[in-house]
DNA sequence: CAATGAAAGTGGACGTAGTCAACTATTTTG
DNA sequence: CAAAATAGTTGACTACGTCCACTTTCATTG
């Protein structure tokens, strides 16, 4: 039987040096202090936009009331924009502006330095097989 | 190439799992509000004691600062019990108390309710090579 | 054997992230 | 159509993380 607390113990772990691994490396790039989760929502829009609020807040696993205060924030400084869906005018759909879609590509590309040196120790069909894992769960 | 959005993506999702199962699920056990964090803490200390602050500090990957104001709050909550090292003055060492371990039992259990449930779509041969991949970074 | 610097730990101040509950405005459904 | 469900907003609060200045003790070296 596999630990549980070892596992936790090695997905905190790895999170908590995701985390001030992009901390430092990131602050030349957030000028506007978008913060990390901010960066990882910009990331989810680029790969689903139009979205709504709803379907955003499902997919990144947090309270609605987070992601409403962390997109009004991203739209005022410009990197996200929202309308009202025309069928349904509860619904907000969200975009990215072409300044969030700079700010994407500039973060993508400082989070896949953080993590390719995160998981230099790996071989690449390894990565390829901890993605499938994690993929599947 | 793997997508590291991707794998950061699917990791963020992973912890954020743990984190609100351990929500729900840890209330009950939790009467003296240790945190989800204070939990983990005494986990590593069950592993480690005795057991120097630096050596829990660069063992969690946390701020020092973090780590004395949690200690502090575990000690005055009986949890933890400290004493100088006798050999260096600026050592504390510490030390799980009973309760202290009494709680640890029951975090453990639960944790590995949460994860089990989490990791219930992979067979134990994938949760152990999972592991071992988490292991090698 | 000082003195200078490094290591262990503390405390303040601040910022971001997560939780809960109450609320409005729109559908949807019985 | 009334009632329930859904989308989103707002307020208040707590937990977690970062930075920096500080004390005490230990180690080094000139």
């Amino acid at each position: 039987m596999t630990d549980p607390t070892e596992l936790a113990y090695f997905v905190d772990r790895f999170m908590r040096r995701i985390h001030s691994g992009l901390h430092q490396r990131a602050v030349a790039v957030d000028t506007e202090r978008v913060g990390q989760f901010g960066g990882l929502i910009l990331m989810a829009l680029a790969e689903m936009e139009p979205v709504s609020m709803q379907a955003l807040v499902t997919h990144m696993a947090r309270d609605k009331s987070q992601i409403t205060r962390v997109i009004n924030s991203l739209e005022s400084k410009g990197y996200v924009a929202s309308a009202g869906h025309p069928e349904d005018k509860r619904v907000r759909l969200l975009r990215l502006t072409q300044k969030g879609h700079d700010l994407v590509r500039e973060f993508t590309h400082i989070l896949g330095d953080v993590i390719g040196g995160l998981t230099e120790s790996l071989t690449a069909s390894e990565k390829q097989h901890l993605l499938a894992l994690l993929r599947k769960i």
